[in-house]
RNA sequence: GUGACUAUGGUGAAGUGGUUAUCACAGCGGGUUGUGGUCCCGUUAUCACCGGUUCGAAUCCGGUUAGUCACCCCA
């Protein structure tokens, strides 16, 4: 926790100081560095849920699985992300190497997809290419609820095409796979129109905000330098009154970008998606263009509302603004600590008051064992068990035959093999059903083959309580 | 980067100046060297760290670190 600054004496001195009178302070243990954190065993079956469905989606839609390094060179985010954006700005994860490349660990995935797709020279495919990906982001940013220094997102990107029912059949994939993992999620919809369009928005409101620049926060006032379309999706009250004159993006978009967006729109009527019109979405990364969207998850829970699950939208311009020939591209990501933990509470909530529990895998047979006779002969029968395809389990490592039963209930076995000294003398198993608690004796060589048979009776004839 | 709150075994909690620091659950070991889900017993904490006040600190004060939440921003 409070990692020992070493004082600044020399370790030298350490030496020439008496011996140290045995340890009695205890090594303080080391914790996961800020805003890191373990995924443990409990929480494991959820984020299997979550890579399966992302595949099987990928599938689904003719997406190809890319994974980039998870570091780059930084002016590839500087480039791609944008200058002066919060991610870029203070939340990258940089250092130098000793050779003296200035790198970063990346922040996003799609800048390193486009890298990737301008170097492979993926134009020469046929357009166009669709990539996904899942794995770790990180950002520099203080931890919250949410919020982590390093997370995990599934991406899917699509490069090369720029009809608006790509967006379309992006926003319907998010909410899929939103649906899929028991999320009821809604979409909310912008268009910042092309880089010309957008840039004319801006002044024009900066314009109307510097008018009444009396009004505004320090907060704002920040923004309406840095990043004036924030301003749109404050929270101070004040801008919420200013928000109603001030200039619409709409009115301004040039006359493509509008009819882009009406297609969109169109698709998703045409395809039930549940979505909202937001004029004041605005995204923090500087490459999009036309179509932005982000997903929130309905809920009763207002705070938790606002927590947006994921985003994306078409990035027109980045592939050449990275150095490739101009290419049409759009995509989404979403937040996998975020719908992991929807996913959990919803668990938490159908197991009422008792609390989540750790199940170790569950096992068909149980093999326990009994001195070193039967340890050997049971170590070559795990064997053959593992060998059929049957889910076995073990305790080698104990001798205490209890230990080792109680462990076979705990991974539910339905039987329990036994093998003692006597039992390899005698060629023979003792088979225990652990429902029944009722135990026989077989010819070890025919254990396998027995297990197979119950095996087999029991599905023809289920017992009652299952 | 800013602010607020918090910090007791693996987990969840009790303890607000003097206790061998309490309880539940989990873990491990037993209950006479060969059998589970019940029961019984044992065992598991220098009270986050560093310093201060005090005869005496888990308890009061300061700092540090971390967590939580909010802002900024975002997933």
């Amino acid at each position: 926790m409070s990692p020992k600054k070493a004082p600044a004496k020399k370790p030298v001195q350490a030496a020439d100081a008496a011996p140290a009178p045995v340890n009695k302070k205890a090594p303080q243990p080391i914790q996961v560095l800020r805003g890191m954190r373990d995924l443990l065993p409990i929480d494991q079956s959820l984020w299997d849920e979550t890579r399966k469905i992302s595949e099987s989606l990928a599938k689904a839609y003719s997406f190809d699985r890319i994974d980039t390094p998870m570091v780059e060179e930084t002016s590839l985010f500087i480039r791609g992300v944008g200058r002066s954006t919060d991610v870029v700005e203070k939340e990258l994860y940089s250092w130098e190497t000793q050779g003296g490349e200035n790198i970063s660990l990346r922040p996003e995935g799609t800048a390193p997809v486009v890298r990737a797709y301008i170097q492979h020279g993926m134009l020469n495919m046929p357009q166009p290419v669709r990539l996904w990906y899942y794995g770790p982001m990180f950002r520099y940013d203080r931890p919250q609820s949410g919020r982590f220094r390093q997370f995990y997102q599934v991406g899917y990107e699509v490069l090369g095409d720029a009809d608006p029912i790509i967006d379309a059949q992006l926003m319907v994939l998010g909410w899929n796979m939103l649906k899929g993992l028991g999320i009821d999620a809604t979409v909310r919809i912008n268009s910042l129109g092309s880089p010309e369009s957008r840039a004319n928005y801006k002044n024009a409101l900066v314009a109307y905000f510097r008018s009444k620049k009396a009004k505004l926060s320090d907060d704002d006032k920040k923004r309406l330098l840095k990043n004036p379309l924030r301003l749109l999706d404050s929270k101070d009250p004040a801008i919420q009154e200013l928000k109603a004159e001030a200039p619409q993006i709409v009115d301004w978009l040039d006359e493509e970008s509008k009819s882009h967006f009406f297609r969109v729109i169109e698709f998703l009527d045409e395809l039930g998606v549940p979505y909202q019109l937001d004029p004041y979405l605005v995204r923090g990364l500087d490459y999009y263009t036309k179509t932005v969207f982000e997903w929130y998850a309905a809920s009763d829970d207002m705070e938790l509302a606002q927590t947006a699950l994921g985003g994306g939208g078409r990035y027109d311009g980045l592939v050449e603004s990275l150095g490739g020939r101009p290419t049409p591209a759009a995509g989404f990501s979403l937040g996998l600590d975020r719908i992991v933990s929807r996913m959990k509470e919803k668990q938490q909530k159908q197991a009422g008051e008792a609390p989540l529990e750790y199940k170790p895998e569950p096992v068909l047979v149980f093999i326990a064992q009994l001195g070193d006779m039967g340890r050997k002969k049971a170590l070559a029968l795990f064997e053959e068990f593992r060998e059929a395809g049957i889910a076995v389990g073990e305790a080698f490592s104990k001798a205490n035959i209890k230990a080792q039963m109680e462990m076979a209930n705990r991974r539910g076995a339905k039987w329990a093999i036994v093998i003692g000294q006597k039992e390899v003398l005698d060629g023979t198993v003792q088979l225990r059903d652990m429902d029944a608690g009722s135990q026989e004796i077989v010819d070890v060589k025919k254990a396998v083959h027995e297990i197979k048979k119950k095996l087999a009776q029991r599905l023809d004839n289920p017992p009652a309580s299952a």
